[in-house]
DNA sequence: GTCTATAGGTGGATAGAC
DNA sequence: GTCTATCCACCTATAGAC
């Protein structure tokens, strides 16, 4: 049984990029900001993802299954539909809290300048988002706890843009209450009120 | 009475610089890029616009004002805010449909590594339309159009949020139809159906 | 107002020693 | 796996002739 290997240095070196490319975006980052900031060469860097574009592509791998973590353990927890959605919007939340952006909103930002490799990871994030949201609202829609009209697929792909866009804007102004908002407003129109 | 000068040099860089902003970013783009385009030498480029940052800066003025100009020529033409609110979704479509994004989405996800003198006047550029937005919410809901939950400014900042984060996620899945999905929604959500 | 030439820095990436 | 040393392309910006 391999080591857990959790502090090795591909590891370090991801955390850290990841970090400055949710921050600053993929063409303001460098191999010699991870360098300073590790103490690490830029060459031993070049040994662990020999270029860029292998170093975005670890990154949105690597996100991407962290994020469908979170999803599965949203699941896993119970809970109902609508629990389900707000927890789905606290991901977003605590990211902004940390003062990040969503990787793949930064990442789509800089789409056309992207290498080849790593757009179509971006649109599968976004995809695969939209798949897990399309299934709880589906979900809570029978179950009687959501509202909404249309297919669950367009309700999905309109939360997923409401919250990229939100969470861009909303640093831009500082802090995170716009963010906060739009997120109130999500649930609220999407809640089901019971018939009092 | 000065010439009216709409093809003079500064004038053509500022176009060609525009469009690559909205396209590649504040990072991604160049000097050697708008150089090349335009058969100008950089040098030639510093001497209309000294540093990256004024041409930055001179790039917000002139969006944001075209933009409150198309805004304000929305409220020439007149009709219920319900077309008003169309018209603005549409300013976002039609940007889309040229490829390009908003200038000032790009450059809040550049923002943290955007020249500091630039980054007031792209939360300028959002305060102003949430500002247009919110009349024309407040205006509609009075005259009974529109209809809505809470502070016209809220419903605003939801707008812009969505708008923007439609855009940079439809262009990812490449072609307009996701926005126009966004936009439809938007707008149904907000329309006051007459009691029948 | 445009040019040539160049400065001074940083970008991603590589060779080869240890 | 990390290092030193280096490459070359590109970056923003400036000096000074025309």
């Amino acid at each position: 049984m391999p080591t857990l290997r959790r502090n090795d240095t591909a590891r370090r070196i991801l955390d850290v990029a990841l970090r400055l490319v949710q921050v600053q975006g993929f063409n303001a980052f460098s191999y010699a900001d991870v360098s300073a900031e590790l103490r690490i060469t830029k060459a031993s860097l070049h040994h662990h993802f020999p270029t860029k574009a292998a170093l975005g592509k670890a990154l949105i791998s690597g996100y991407t299954a962290d994020f469908l973590a979170a999803l599965a353990e949203i699941d896993a927890r119970g809970g109902d539909a609508f629990a389900k959605l707000r927890a789905y919007a606290d991901i977003y939340l605590s990211v902004l809290r940390q003062e990040r952006m969503c990787l793949c909103g930064m990442l789509a930002a800089d789409f056309e300048t992207l290498p080849k490799a790593m757009r179509a990871s971006v649109t599968e994030f976004f995809r695969a988002n939209e798949e897990w949201l399309a299934r709880v609202l589906d979900e809570g829609r029978r179950a009687g706890t959501l509202r909404f009209e249309g297919a669950p697929a367009a309700t999905a792909a309109f939360l997923v843009s409401s919250l990229e866009g939100a969470m861009l804007v909303a640093r831009s102004f500082g802090g995170v209450s716009r963010l906060e908002a739009v997120v109130d407003r999500l649930l609220a129109s999407l809640r089901r009120v019971p018939p009092s």
